[in-house]
Parts: C-alpha cells; sequence; structure tokens
DNA sequence: CCCTGATTCGC
DNA sequence: GCGAATCAGG
C-alpha cells in the first residue's frame, strides 16, 4: 500500500467521521488491518473499542514472542514457573457516557434513509488532489482500486451491500452539536491543513457544497 | 457465528 | 513502516 498525501487524508477524514475501520478499508480498497495499522502509527485517536485487551503491563512478560503468535497459540506454560497470579486490581469503569454518544451511527444510514433507492456511499474523491490539481494539472496516481471484479476465489464481497443496518447503524447520532462540515482542506500533517468547518446538512458531516461531492452513488464509482 | 477495534511482530 | 495474524469484546 502507497500511502500517499490523498490515502491518509481520506484515512483521516474517513476516521474522523466515525466510520468503521472495515469500511474504510473497504472505500480504500484495503484491509481493516491496514486501516487500522496505519490510524494507530498516525497516532489518529483511538474510537471507541469494545475489547479492552490486557493492561499492557500487568501481564506483560514478554515472553510471547519466544515462539511467535501464530505458531503455537496453545503454548504451555512449560516451566513450572508459578503463575503468580495478580491480585485482580478492580478494574477501573473508564466508561464515559460520551463514548455511547459519539461511537453512533456512521453518517451512512441517515443518507441511506434518505435516498433509500438510489444507494449511496461517502467517498471522498481526494478534496486534497483538487486543491492540488488547483495548482498543478498533474495527473495524479489516485489509488485506483483494483477491484476484484469478478469474485475471487475467495468469498470476500459478500457483505457489499454497503449499507446494512445493524444494531450499530440504526441508532441517531446524537452529536451534532455545534457541528461543522469536515472536508478536508490543504495537506494533511501541515498547519494549514484544516477542515471546511460550515454548517453541514443535518444528519451529514458535510456541508452543502461538500456533501454533492462527497456522496456519489455506489454504482458509479463501483467500476471506476 | 457475525461484527468490531487493538496489538504484535515477521517482513 | 507495513499489515496479516491474532486476540478479544459485543
Amino acid at each position: 500500500m502507497e500511502w500517499t498525501d490523498e490515502t491518509i487524508g481520506r484515512l483521516k477524514a474517513l476516521w474522523q467521521e466515525g466510520l468503521s475501520t472495515a469500511e474504510i478499508g473497504r472505500q480504500l480498497g484495503i484491509t481493516k488491518n491496514a486501516v487500522v495499522g496505519k490510524a494507530h502509527r498516525l497516532g489518529l485517536p483511538p474510537r471507541p473499542s469494545p475489547i479492552r485487551r490486557q493492561d499492557a503491563k500487568t501481564a506483560k512478560s514478554g515472553e510471547k514472542k519466544a515462539s511467535s503468535r501464530r505458531a503455537t497459540k496453545t503454548e504451555a506454560p512449560a516451566d513450572g514457573e508459578s503463575v503468580a497470579p495478580v491480585a485482580s486490581a478492580p478494574e477501573e469503569k473508564t466508561a464515559a457516557p460520551v463514548e455511547e454518544a459519539v461511537k453512533k451511527a456512521p453518517v451512512v444510514s441517515s443518507v441511506a434513509a434518505e435516498v433509500a433507492q438510489t444507494v449511496v456511499t461517502p467517498v471522498a474523491p481526494s478534496p486534497v488532489a483538487e486543491k492540488k490539481a488547483a495548482v498543478s494539472v498533474v495527473a495524479e496516481d489516485v489509488a485506483l482500486e483494483e477491484k476484484p471484479a469478478s469474485d475471487a476465489p475467495k468469498k470476500k464481497a459478500a457483505s457489499r451491500p454497503a449499507f446494512r443496518p445493524t444494531a450499530t447503524t440504526s441508532g441517531v447520532e446524537p452529536r451534532r452539536r455545534g457541528a461543522s462540515c469536515c472536508w478536508p482542506i490543504g495537506d494533511p500533517g501541515t498547519p494549514e491543513f484544516h477542515f471546511c468547518g460550515a454548517t453541514p446538512l443535518p444528519g451529514k458531516p458535510y456541508c452543502a457544497e461538500h456533501a454533492a461531492l462527497a456522496y456519489v452513488k455506489l454504482r458509479d464509482r463501483r467500476d471506476s
């Protein structure tokens, strides 16, 4: 994966929109692992995760690498070392009510509801590239996804319908307070980088102007 | 089972 | 740095 400014910018934008990593990956044509990995390396703010791994330090005896996690998962303790059980520390409940509010439905739901028949999906057609084009008419190598055309031997693409109302997407997001258009402007990472900031359309993360750019028909972009 | 995000670590 | 494999919670 070539992480250009465009792709990184889109990743950031989509990430901020609250889309799932898998969804971001689908739109970028990469795996969710790539998305998460990159997001972490970029230091993007972690989003509400269902899981809470270890405490990173409590059980952090770096022995796992001995046989590599993939090789042996049923790794027996081998040594007779007593497994000094840490006194189960009373887990602090970091449950912030805010999280619940924020982690709500990615904008897709509301949009899909509106258009009903015309399935749309939020896609940022390289807003950054747009600006670059203004400066120089360079043929940007917008990462064109290499869709498997026909079904790959794998059984992927099963959940392609783009929008499937699930428990997570059914709720209406209450976080529209003081919202502003989050269309990325400028090069991510530079001080000039910012988001549009205009008043977004109800239920959408973009203002009217950018929503028109952001929401394209799924069919149109699939076989592009 | 499916989904989700997080982490690890070979490459 | 990248991301598949893996883990782990819902």
